[in-house]
DNA sequence: TATAAACCATAACTTACGGTTATGGAAACC
DNA sequence: GGTTTCCATAACCGTAAGTTATGGTTTATA
């Protein structure tokens, strides 16, 4: 877009053309009376033309310099507009976050840095979509979301970046409903003996489960399987059987007794959790402060 | 209009912006490289918030810079609108000129001008306004015209501007069908035994009239009295009598013989045309031109 | 797997220009 | 007729926008 005129000299037109007077126009500016009378000449020799009569009495614009004022006055405005724009999006007074995220993290993980943010930044919307990781991970590449929230690994990702926000630690946990509480050391092979209740797939928790199982050469089959989590801590208070859970999703339960973990060898593996965001493409200022709430946690 | 950020940093931001590469945008300015990184670096801490994400391959807009981005378009495309329009007024590729004069002297004064400027300017629109001088004043007053070309003096011209345009010749003239050519010498009293065909009052002529017959001490009546100056000639060249006429609005009719001109003493004084101008308002570029091409011709 | 090429950042230097003060002239105001 | 009010001009100054040179890092190339 050739533009060959100085820009700034339009804001020292408009003052002189809304004051009507160099000298005040200085004042108004903040500058010498000489700079402004500089300014305009300069304006005027690069239109090409003149923009004011000058009178003993101040100036006023020719026919011709009242039409540029119009321009110059839309120019000014939007300028200002953007500065204000751009400014309360920096200052987090306006914007909105996408997260992608399960129903568990949204519950157990995200609730608290949501309500911290939301507290902190009370314009900015948060919009949180509950969907099957495979869902969440094209909701991501489509752009419906900034990112994600979701347990590790998660395959395919060589368009994205990931950074590790959480340490989840599964386990067997039972209530006292279904099997008394023995201080005692269960093998797989004791566990499966029981009744066991866990997600359906597919689901990440569930991937990880299975994988655990055939690492230690059990091909196994639940007997109750749930598409949501939530339910498999009800189904287990409720005394169904022994259920596979993720500890930091189930902390009351387990705080309140309502449901005891059992000692299990092996010990399942450590998972994680992590924030999803797609390479080359950068988080708005707002997402990326959200990102950078969740990480204070993990970086102490 | 308290605008703090440099404008002219937005014309490097749009080029980087819409080119994507910070090198190739210096090229496009005309600037080096540097200069151009350091431009989007002040313009960043000017705003208070990254604009492009830095990567190996060139750079991308944040979502805060797409933002501004919009704003910027903006900001130069009117710009731009505002360097033309300003430009064609200039350059007389638009622009109108309103003129008010009567319809004697836009015949006989104006019209060539208007044609020599027509052929130069055709985008300039050229209005007319034929009335009495006295309604012509009030139209310049109220900004219907931008000025007025007719005789002088005009009274009550404290606001106004007055330039002479040209020398007018009053006399008397007659058709031979109503007197023969004689090479004689008239006195007023002799005229005044013949009918007296002029126009009807009031009228800048007929007041020149009167004044002139009353400073030689005659008040007078004419035979034939009428409010169109064209229609004076016309009464003449039909033998109705003696017309009291300007020798310049009559040109053809002296020419062809259609009517000769008496030998009258005391001779009519001088008369003026001139251009009256609003004073403290500046005429459009256009009718300034037009007014300058006016006075080339008394200048020599 | 070197090698070259592409890009942005930084540093040190130069300069043009946007600012300054000082002054003048010409109306307008008491 | 003195004072004030304006804008224009001249001479000077400092800064910030430009310059060249260089470096580091990634990506493409042979």
């Amino acid at each position: 877009m050739g533009n060959d005129i100085d820009l700034n000299l339009y804001k020292v037109f408009y003052t002189v053309a809304t004051v009507g007077n160099i000298t005040k126009a200085a004042e108004e500016l903040y500058i010498s009376q000489p700079a402004v009378t500089k300014a305009i000449h300069t304006l005027e020799t690069n239109l090409g033309g003149v923009l004011f009569i000058r009178t003993k009495k101040g100036v006023t614009l020719t026919e011709e310099g009242k039409v540029l004022l119009e321009y110059v006055k839309n120019i000014l405005t939007e300028a200002r507009n953007a500065e204000n724009k751009f400014n309360s999006l920096i200052k987090l007074e306006e914007g909105k976050i996408r997260i992608g995220a399960s129903a568990t993290v949204s519950k157990h993980f995200l609730m608290p840095y949501i309500a911290e943010f939301h507290k902190m930044y009370p314009n900015i919307d948060i919009e949180i979509t509950n969907e099957l990781t495979i869902n969440l991970i094209s909701d991501l590449r489509n752009g419906y979301v900034d990112f994600l929230v979701t347990n590790l690994p998660t395959k395919e990702a060589l368009d994205m970046d990931i950074t590790v926000c959480a340490k989840l630690h599964d386990t067997f946990a039972v209530s006292k409903k279904y099997l008394e509480k023995e201080d005692k050391v269960y093998t797989l092979n004791e566990i499966l003996e029981h009744k066991i209740v866990t997600q359906k797939e597919p689901s990440n928790t569930r991937a990880f489960l299975n994988n655990y199982m055939k690492s230690n050469g059990i091909e196994f089959k639940p007997d109750i399987e749930i598409v949501s989590y939530g339910l498999v801590t009800e189904f287990a208070k409720a005394g169904f059987g022994i259920a596979y859970i993720t500890k930091e999703f189930a902390k009351e339960e387990l705080e309140s007794g309502e449901l005891y973990e059992l000692n299990v060898v092996p010990k399942v593996e450590e998972r994680e959790l992590g924030i999803v965001t797609l390479k080359n493409s950068a988080l708005n200022y707002a997402a990326s402060k959200f990102v950078e709430l969740i990480l204070k946690d993990i970086k102490e």
